[in-house]
RNA sequence: GCCGCUGUGGUGAAAUUGGCAGACACGAGGGACUUAAAAUCCCUUUCUGGAGACAGAGUACGGGUUCGACCCCCGUCGGCGGCACCA
């Protein structure tokens, strides 16, 4: 009979809903095991296959340890505020909350098609006043720590969403969502003091389980170093403090450079110290002007202008130096200025090129270097010259010593610095939480008491921003309008909303108790299920939701609220799932091939022309899905056509699930002929009590490998391994009950639904759901076999192959190898210089002569 | 430029981490069943030579260490991702 994936499939789904079978509760009789993955944003596409890859993973694994008697917790819900929805609501005239409850009733619907074990009963919604309420309650609490501060200043905005951007979301100048060029503004901004926790955000992560990549990448977004303030002297009499971590080459510094955005500037320009103000002041504004964009990509030649009328003096040596701006200096970073040692900095080389400056050497590598052609930059194998007391001394030791000496001499002091800024929270949109905040005229920012929480949103049908970037919601002044919660007088809200990272900062720990009224979770909960045991996610989300989550639950423990430092235990990646592009040579029907390589002549020439047309994409075979290229694949018409079972098996078979995978509709198929084939080995039964011989060993290696590949996210192997079992069952005219049993076990986390049907077919009633059966246990003796086939090898050559017992002795298998025809053949007339002998392997005798 | 990952058949990929390279699939070719097709089943499928057993070559390229290298080391060239004037 053949296997009827509809109807099975509804059937069990039905079950799993009606039973409640994945619902999880509080249960000290068993360990935990929270497993996560990203909540979607429910955009109007519907779900990408993309989605899929992380949620099937993570539902093998899930299903697994339940088997393994965990109480297993594996939520879902909806990262619902944000502004494709309110784009989209714009356009269609459509408030978003109904667009929003549109696109999650769809979601919602395709995920559970798929048969995830998801606990239904716990799904959460961002946009909910209910759930915000706490997103809310958790910005009051950083104002009230001193961590959330308004502040006037320049930040990027995005031209195309009319709103501004955190640093994490400007992508090489641009919108990282839109694309859209960034600018710099001046603007009041809610900001929240994610550089306090700096430190603790790298440090923490030394205890994790997360992949090497976000590991490397948090730390380097983050970027920690360590190095010294250098207080210089000017002949105005200011101090000029700059921060550098090569303070071992102060000796070399023969110019400073202030950026053009420097606090000092504008009183030497007003003191009239600055005798060429008209160039400063010119370049000053061509500085300001320029986005992000135009100043990374002018950044190939320095630029910049001398103060004249000013020097620096050097502390060390009392040398007056030259001070110049150029754009080259961050404003943000370190003091905004810096000493400039051209020999050993290749930015200060190529400045100092540029302006003639002199160069003096202070380290000296192992091989003479030529300054004239560029820096030297080795601090491994550098020695100090030129440099008086450091003379002689390495980099590393020159950097203690001068360090103690400026402390000493009160000119400078030890110093870390960090790339990271503080996190940008405002955005002048509708479709996010409002910022319980309200300014008073006398009591200045005053925060909403938290009986006042959630603060809604009003209902308007205006989502426009206004003309100079004002939220929306500033039009709606009797929403605007309030009294103060200090002093009852008038006051205005905060119009502008929290950024979409807000809600999914947290969501997590309302998993853990969704329902709770008084807190973002009780206590109990908290407790039972933190912290998160596996979260899988994108890379994407590195240095932004992942970051993010991290700073705000570490300030949640730091105030007493949850009970562990780090939210999540252990960290995966999932590659992307691209599509196949239809522009590419490679990718054309065959026919199109053809007619190409007639109308160009050779391969070359069509790839040229393929290239003209549809631009330097086309060389790429696998490129991202994308509605332009028409390589979207909806995993509603995959589940339509093969059922879900099939759907998440392929995902899991594509390949090693940490790497990006292409698409291939043609690979699906050998998918489904794989669960077709277990299906009909149930009409194959042969008699036998047991596991029979012949097939013992593959049983217990395949229970064991299919374990350890689920842990370790190896799903391709694991299930490359059970079409090998199933390929031996055929072989052996069938499988026993016990036998088939284990099978369908083991399969049960891939396939759950044809899996379930299975069991009960196998006289499992109902109620005895395969779901939170035990799973398979294995005999590590019985997973080698009795005898194997080694290899013999002469110098490293296999001449012969030879079937032995698997505890056969050295000595006796190396004997039973000389005795091979063949290898006494090539052994003929020269001496064995080496014997080796591989346990279970092979045979290698190393001949000389 | 810096940091991280990566390079294996026509394709997606395996390889117990130094031990028989190409498991498991897809595709392709041949055959069986069928009036025919689909489905299913069987065989072949890294390359070169050979009817064949077999022989030789082969994990981006060049070297090295080793009895033995896809794996370790040195150098070169591609691909992907992150950061990008962070002093």
């Amino acid at each position: 009979m053949k296997y009827d994936y509809k109807a099975v499939e509804a059937k069990w789904q039905k079950v799993w809903e009606d039973e409640k079978t994945f619902h999880a509760e509080v249960d000290h009789s068993k360990p935990k095991f929270y497993a996560l993955v990203e909540f979607p944003y429910p955009s109007a596409a519907g779900l990408h296959v993309g989605h899929p890859r992380s949620y099937t993973a993570l539902d093998v694994v899930a299903r697994r340890r339940r088997q393994c008697g965990y109480n297993v917790l594996y939520p879902m819900g909806w990262d619902a505020f944000g502004l494709p929805t309110e784009n989209y609501a714009m356009k269609n005239h459509i408030h978003p909350a109904i667009v929003t409850k549109k696109n999650v009733d769809r979601f919602r619907a395709q995920l559970k098609s798929l048969g995830f074990s998801f606990d239904w009963d716990r799904e959460i919604n961002t946009t909910d006043p209910e759930y915000y309420k706490w997103t809310q309650w958790i910005f009051l609490q950083l104002y009230k720590h001193g961590l959330a501060y308004k502040k006037e200043m320049n930040v990027n905005w995005c031209t195309g969403c009319k709103c501004v951007l955190a640093n994490e979301e400007v992508v090489n100048g641009v919108c990282e969502r839109c694309g859209s060029e960034v600018v710099h503004r001046v603007k009041s901004q809610w900001m929240l003091k994610i550089t306090d926790y700096a430190d603790k955000l790298i440090d923490g992560l030394d205890g994790l389980d997360y992949i090497d990549r976000v590991v490397t990448q948090q730390k380097n977004w983050i970027g920690r170093s360590y190095g010294a303030e250098v207080d210089f002297g000017t002949t105005t009499g200011d101090t000029l403090t700059v921060y550098t971590t090569r303070c071992d080459t102060l000796f070399g510094a023969t110019y400073m450079v202030l950026s053009p955005e420097h606090a000092l500037l504008a009183r030497w320009i007003k003191e009239g110290v600055i005798q060429n103000v008209e160039a400063v002041k010119v370049y000053q504004a061509e500085a300001a002007r320029k986005s992000d964009f135009e100043r990374t990509e002018i950044n190939k030649e320095k630029t910049g202008v001398r103060l004249e009328g000013v020097m620096g003096i050097n502390p060390v040596n009392n040398q007056e130096i030259p001070i110049f701006i150029s754009d080259y200096v961050l404003a943000t970073y370190g003091t905004g200025a810096i000493m400039a040692v051209p020999a050993h900095d290749t930015r200060d080389w190529e400045f100092a090129k540029k302006f003639g400056l002199p160069i003096v050497e202070v380290v000296k590598g192992k091989t003479e270097s030529n300054l004239d052609k560029e820096a030297f930059t080795d601090v491994a194998t550098g020695t100090l010259v030129n440099s008086g007391f450091l003379n002689g001394l390495s980099v590393t030791d020159a950097k203690e010593k001068m360090a103690a000496w400026l402390e000493e001499n009160n000119k400078g002091r030890k110093k870390v610095n960090y790339k990271l800024r503080d996190w940008v929270f405002s955005r002048q949109r509708y479709w996010g939480e409002p910022i319980p905040m309200v300014k008073c005229e006398k009591c200045g920012w005053q925060p909403l008491p938290e009986s006042s929480l959630p603060l809604t949103l009003p209902d308007i049908v205006d989502f426009e921003p206004g003309p100079d970037g004002e939220s929306p919601l500033a039009r709606h002044t009797d929403w605007v309008k309030t009294t103060c919660p200090c002093c009852g007088g008038p006051a205005v809200r905060e119009t502008d909303t929290m950024p979409q990272w807000a809600g999914s900062s947290w969501y997590f720990l309302r998993y853990m108790d969704p329902h709770c009224k008084d807190a973002i979770a009780s206590k109990e909960a908290l407790e039972y299920w933190s912290p998160v045991d596996w979260y899988n996610g994108g890379m994407e989300h590195t240095t932004l939701h992942l970051l993010y989550s991290r700073f705000w639950h570490k300030f949640l423990y730091d105030i007493g609220v949850v009970p562990t430092a780090e939210p999540y235990q252990k960290r995966t990646s999932h590659g992307m799932i691209l599509g196949l592009n239809p522009h590419n040579f490679a990718n054309l029907p065959a026919d199109e091939q053809k007619k190409l390589l007639e109308e160009y002549g050779s391969q070359k020439a069509a790839e040229k022309a393929l290239e003209e047309k549809y631009g330097e994409m086309s060389r790429h075979p696998v490129v991202k899905m994308s509605k332009s290229l028409g390589n979207v694949v909806n995993p509603d018409d995959v589940v339509a056509a093969y059922g879900a079972d099939t759907m998440r098996l392929y995902e899991m078979f594509m390949g090693d699930f940490e790497q990006a995978a292409p698409w291939q509709t043609s690979a699906i198929a050998g998918c489904n002929r794989f669960l077709d084939r277990v299906w009909g080995l149930f009409d194959k039964r042969v008699e036998g009590e047991g596991y029979r011989p012949a097939i013992e060993t593959l049983m217990h290696q395949t229970i064991k490998k299919v374990g350890n590949d689920i842990e370790g996210l190896k799903m391709n192997t694991a299930i490359a391994q059970l079409m090998t079992l199933v390929n031996a069952l055929y072989d052996n005219g069938g499988a026993t009950k016990a036998e088939f049993e284990t099978l369908v076990q083991l399969l049960n986390p891939f396939a759950p639904h044809m899996t379930e049907e299975l069991w009960e077919k196998l006289g499992h009633p109902h109620t005895e759901q395969l779901a939170y059966y035990p799973w398979p246990s294995y005999d590590e003796a019985k997973c080698v076999e009795a005898t194997v086939e080694i290899a013999v090898q002469v110098n490293g050559k296999v001449r012969a192959r030879l079937t032995v017992p698997a505890d056969i002795s050295a000595e006796e298998a190396i004997a039973a190898a000389k005795a091979e025809p063949a290898v006494a053949e090539a052994l003929a007339g020269k001496t064995v210089v080496k014997e080796i002998y591989v346990k279970g392997r092979l045979v290698n005798l190393a001949v000389k002569g």
